[in-house]
DNA sequence: GTCTATAGCAGGATAGAC
DNA sequence: GTCTATCCTGCTATAGAC
């Protein structure tokens, strides 16, 4: 299903370096200049392509993060058609998808930078990856985690549950420096790997057990 | 123990202005107009009395952001000195104090919206944050918590504990727009005390619990 | 200490040649 | 589609009158 005309070269690549730059420095921190010259194009090339700086910013948004996060979100539909997970293997999958689902280590921090950014000064973005990202992903994990937990628990005590996996996973992520700080750690393969386990196993602790009982 | 000579008005203004626009918009989204005019105060007057704006910029993190961080720490210290507090008030005070430990609702916004933005951009005043708050809430946190943990626990585990707890405080804080968005609450009273309550009892059921058991 | 005026530069956007 | 040239606005910072 290869496109047969290419996709504009330039618009590509100015699409990379506003990502890029979007993600390490914020919409009003970055400016045309710089997102052109970093991408070997003209000045006038945003306007060209996106009509503004502001469009541009969404286009980042639509056209890479997210397909990018729907792709996580597919690691979670291929673990549900092999049958009702354990929570276990629920969380570990979800886990594991935010920290290796990446091509490398510089896409997965510019993803969570910019949504990092996104919550920080909610704009047109958040709506668009609340309803096509976030909500799928609370729906899914909501559905597979419900037949696990005791009859009591109402729908908003599990959507708290989940956020407090979920805000785990993203603090780890884009809290970097932060905690680079305080463990003296890089966030190398070895680190990585406590991390996915770290969640793993308080998430798992955390969320009250009933219905059938696993291993 | 109050000061006779009262601090330069215009230069509280500008502070109290920086802060809440700082907070909203970036420091690369708010110009020193903007400041001023919402201050009062004429374009010149940031040059004056801080240098630059981004000398105002750790002004703000220095003469506001601190000092209430400290008043935050203090609760800690004030639980400590009634002797050893059982995990669950030792969560629960740290958690209250992150979302009841301000003046208003707007201060706590702007509170958790400074750090959120610092830890987006690590800049200066990040490594004053860690310092001067977060280690030093880190360390008693872990000399409180740790003799409650079974002692195979090394330090590593229980910084990565904190940072589980930590992150659920500061995620439902300044990630509002979200839960808003998937819970469809508002943060009044009520759902501020709820979510104490689901940070506090997820935590705890997360914990590893050993050595004398409470109640 | 406050205000005016302005330097000096960088910002986004556009029109029109090629 | 790309590049040049340019508009005009807004920016930070400063010098100097009061």
């Amino acid at each position: 299903m290869r496109q047969t005309t290419q996709p504009d070269p330039t618009r590509e690549r100015l699409l990379d370096e506003a990502e890029r730059l979007f993600a390490d420095k914020g919409f009003a921190g970055v400016s045309v200049r710089e997102i052109t010259a970093a991408a070997g194009a003209h000045l006038s090339a945003v306007n060209y392509h996106f009509g503004s700086k502001h469009n541009l910013y969404l286009a980042v948004f639509r056209e890479r993060w997210l397909p990018r996060a729907r792709r996580i979100l597919e690691r979670l539909d291929r673990l549900a058609a092999r049958g009702l997970p354990r929570p276990e293997d629920l969380v570990r999958t979800i886990t594991e998808a935010f920290f290796s689902g990446f091509a490398d280590d510089a896409e997965r921090r510019r993803h969570h930078q910019l949504i990092h950014r996104e919550m920080c000064r909610p704009g047109e973005a958040l709506s668009l990856i609340v309803e096509e990202v976030t909500r799928p992903i609370f729906d899914r994990f909501r559905r597979l985690l419900e037949p696990h937990l005791p009859p009591g628990v109402d729908e908003e005590e599990v959507t708290l549950y989940i956020f407090s996996v979920i805000c785990q996973v993203l603090f780890f992520n884009f809290g970097r420096p932060m905690v680079t700080a305080l463990t003296g750690r890089t966030y190398d393969e070895q680190f990585r790997r406590l991390l996915v386990e770290h969640i793993t196993r308080f998430s798992l602790r955390a969320l009250p057990r009933g219905g059938e009982e696993d291993s």
